[in-house]
DNA sequence: AGAGCTTCGGATAAAATTGTCTTTTTTGAT
DNA sequence: ATCAAAAAAGACAATTTTATCCGAAGCTCT
């Protein structure tokens, strides 16, 4: 409807590195599986989202996908601005090139204020606000069961933080 | 963003059916023309557009297509409901099948109002609200000019009404 | 240095959307 | 009846989006 499957598996693997990143760079491949997506697919996503300045990769052992910053100061339009592009907020709803105040298509004066409320939204919600309504268990980050917490993780051990 | 680019042709081509309906049927060919659209394409269009009950086509010299109802009765939710499926007005944003109330991404608490505003403006907005819109002239249906009224046009001729 | 693991980058493929072309069918007018 | 005009229908092509595969490069630990 809104957001093309990209963005979703962005938003998606963002918010699950908000989650987990606690532990360490995240693997693509575990976040694929977690989040039930194409793993070479993801892979590509996330590349993307270094290139956009959003994430930090790390090769290797022990390697993975971080964060560049605090979720708190990631908010959801930022990861959008980079799969769909700048033009997202400023698409006519018809798909006129000029639609503006000056010029504008007959839907574009009802369209507007929600084109604004759904901006607003993306530019409020955050890697943070996302990731606590989905720990505070009431909410699912993908159809798939368990993409929530840092679940313990015996293959990956050794954290202290572990019970 | 939110329509796609089959969703804009669909509610621009009954807009101009609306605006131009009572010279008798419009020709796709003449549609596309006006609206700057692929006419093959455009033509598929208004056969799904037929298939849905919103449009009557008449073949042979003097044919085209004709609205089914008065411009007042039709509603865009009811366009975009045959262009882009049922699902359109349930979908989730991040992609999950499953989000409702009972179980729900993080998104959706916030996002539900915005997609029911959504609904609400698609449910309102009629083919004669948008073409009243546009023959008051201060909006444009499509990115050319003069997809607005019924001019003069000679080939067509004859018609009583025309000055 | 070497082994093992991971991302990176490019080529490729599958699927969906958008767009084109050609033939057939139907219709109204002559 | 015949003809011209229009939509209908189906095959085909281009483009975009989504997805896969594989070798190369980089990193960590031993």
């Amino acid at each position: 409807m809104l957001l093309t499957h990209t963005s979703q598996y962005a938003i998606q693997s963002l918010v699950y590195i908000a989650l987990n990143g606690t532990e360490g760079p995240q693997l693509s491949r575990e976040i694929a599986a977690k989040l039930g997506a194409p793993s070479a697919y993801l892979s590509k996503i996330l590349q993307t989202m270094c290139k956009g300045g959003l994430l930090h990769s790390h090769r290797g052992r022990l390697g993975g996908f971080s964060l560049t910053r605090s979720p708190a100061s990631l908010s959801l339009i930022q990861i959008v601005n980079i799969t769909e592009g700048a033009s997202f907020t400023t698409e006519c709803l018809l798909g006129l090139k000029q639609c503006s105040d000056e010029t504008a298509c007959p839907m574009h004066p009802i369209w507007k204020p929600i084109k604004e409320h759904i901006i607003q939204m993306l530019e409020s919600q955050t890697l943070a606000s996302v990731a606590d309504a989905v720990r505070e268990g009431k909410y699912r980050l993908t159809d798939l069961p368990g993409a929530l917490h840092p679940e313990i993780n015996a293959e990956r051990g050794g954290c202290p933080f572990d019970a």
